[in-house]
RNA sequence: GGGGGCGUAGCUCAGCUGGUAGAGCAAGGGACUUUUAAUCCCUAGGUCGUGGGUUCGAGUCCCACCGCCCUCACCA
């Protein structure tokens, strides 16, 4: 985060004195005529294929490579030196003897562990077996001032096993670059999440979706229920909002005929943070003209399950001690079916009491439970009889109307909205509806909106005229979808907090 | 916001019923031309999160505050 308005002005003398040292031996080359800081380094070869590269070659000596990263393991003994080089595809040992490199072994004793360096010189298996660069050329590449909180790390049959280490969550958080720079692992996730948003893109662009970006600062926020950030422009002394959903405008561009949207940014929702929740998050959106909820069923199924394939290569993930199996198609379960069938609740008959008494039942809040009615207490009573069921990837149908405002009405039933939600793990992965499109339902379903703020719910979406405006001109039919991305890759990295997917997760400033 | 836990060396952690702080790794000096958590000898390293209080004496007990984690509430 923020770096601490005093972090940069502390003096050398309040410094460690393991940075001390390094710097001593910065000055000590500067003053040698060698930059602690390099410009450039022409590498012939990542660790990896450096190793891979040796191995093609098949005689004792390997081709010659120069390979370049970060020190992190050192070993001198005197007139020679074994270090490990960490970069991007992973380890590499070097092997430096004195009467090689000449000069440049000089340099070994100016060198620090987390220092990034480039080596060069042929590839030999040394006695203990291990893949090794003679080192015939050492080129410091960038100083580490300030080291690493890194444990130490050897190399073990099933890849490189850390003791102690850097296991403070605060500091990871923090100083994520430093949590990067210590833990491949934590690398990995990363990348993981890259390749499957780059493997989402692809899907879409392949069923003929076009990526757009809307607004992020918007002059009224809408397209989900939850509380926004406000800000301010000065030049128009105008409040804005930070969006805390894309809906409102993917749904204009297909009133312009766009038929086939979709948009991958930030939601921001000012509101509580957990596992499962950052203040900004990465949320995908998609938008299909002429199609219902029910081809958004077949897109999503499409679009996670191919993801998973893609990353991980199966269908079938081992999650806390069960077996997810993410084959198409998914389980569907009806809103009020599923709640019937275990709760002999029917939703569509019963009264309030009756919900708040199978509350109370099921150890809600009392107190909790008096206050809420209608579409809500019918919410509360599907996450405390549904939820905690829906382990396998579910589809869940038909959603009570008020809970849904911008959702189409149910085609066979009044009382409901043709969306659905997928779960897995009891946890929400993707809303979608059938898209309202008749302005007239939209605009009574804003005035319904309107009306519950002013009996004291305060996440209800304000009335936009301009989006009824463009749904006059006529939007074609449509289903529309959103996906937690951060939750997707979760599910996909295998990590227990959001905060473990996002690089730099929303923390208070340090004190 | 409620409840619980945690904060000690650069990192990972000990530190009992209160008696002015300890280990491993990292660091500095020395030895060592195939090591790999290299090894061996020596050395240094701390406002115990911050501020109060109790006490002859506080890392330890009490209060407040700051930060993080868990949990509940909130939350499409």
């Amino acid at each position: 985060m923020t770096t601490g308005p005093n972090e940069g002005a502390v003096g050398e003398a309040e410094r460690s004195f393991v940075e001390a040292a390094r710097r001593d031996k910065r000055a000590a080359l500067e003053a040698a005529g060698v930059s602690a800081f390099a410009y450039r380094y022409e590498r012939s070869h990542t660790a990896t294929q450096a190793l891979a590269a040796y191995e093609d070659a098949m005689g004792d000596d390997g081709p010659a490579v120069a390979v370049a990263g970060r020190i992190v393991g050192l070993r001198p003994q005197g007139k020679t030196a074994f270090l490990h080089l960490e970069d991007v595809s992973g380890r590499l040992q070097a092997y430096l003897r004195r009467d090689q490199l000449g000069e440049d072994y000089a340099l070994l004793e100016r060198l620090d562990l987390d220092d990034h360096i480039g080596v060069s010189g042929v590839l030999f298996r040394t006695r203990a077996g291990e893949v090794t660069v003679r080192a015939q050329a050492l080129t410091l590449l960038a100083k580490s001032l300030r080291p690493l909180p890194r444990g130490k790390t050897q190399a073990g049959a099933e890849g490189p096993v850390t003791y102690g280490g850097l296991q403070d969550p605060e500091l990871r958080y923090r100083q994520r670059y430093a949590d990067l720079a210590v833990h491949p692992e934590v690398r990995e996730v990363f990348r993981v999440r890259s390749q499957a948003i780059s493997w989402i893109r692809r899907y879409l662009d392949g069923l003929g979706f076009l990526e757009v970006e809307t607004p992020v600062l918007q002059p009224l926020y809408g397209g989900a229920a939850a509380r926004p950030f406000v800000t301010h422009h000065n030049a128009l002394d105008m409040p804005l909002y930070l969006r805390i959903a894309d809906e409102l405008y993917l749904k204009r561009l297909l009133v312009g005929g766009l038929e086939r949207v979709y948009e991958i940014g930030h939601d921001f929702r000012n509101e509580g943070m957990d596992r499962t929740h950052n203040p900004e998050f990465t949320m995908l959106e998609a938008y299909q003209a002429y199609a219902d909820y029910g081809d958004m069923m077949t897109l999503v199924e499409g679009l996670v399950s191919g993801v998973i394939q893609h990353c991980l290569g199966t269908l079938r993930l081992e999650r806390h001690g069960t077996t997810l199996d993410f084959t198409p198609p998914f389980a569907r379960v009806q809103f009020i079916e599923g709640v019937r069938a275990r709760s002999e609740i029917d939703l569509r008959t019963a009264t309030d009491e009756q919900m708040r008494t199978l509350l109370r039942s099921r150890r809600v809040d009392p107190e909790q439970a008096a206050q809420l009615s209608g579409g809500r207490l019918q919410d509360e009573v599907f996450k405390v009889v549904l939820e905690p069921d829906l382990v396998q990837p579910t589809f869940v149908l038909d959603y009570p109307k008020p809970l849904s405002p911008l959702a189409k009405e149910h085609r066979s039933d009044p009382a409901l909205t043709e969306r659905f939600e997928l779960f897995v793990g009891g946890r929400e992965f993707a809303n979608a509806f059938s898209e309202l499109n008749d302005p007239d339902d939209q605009r009574r379903r804003f005035e319904d909106q309107v009306h519950q703020k002013a009996a004291g719910n305060d996440e209800t979406q304000p009335y936009d005229s301009d989006f009824i405006r463009a749904l006059e001109y006529g939007m074609p039919p449509a289903g529309g979808v959103g996906i937690g991305i951060d939750r997707l890759m979760m599910l996909v990295a295998d990590q227990a907090s959001i905060r473990d997917v996002i690089l730099f997760p929303a923390m208070r400033p340090e004190g």
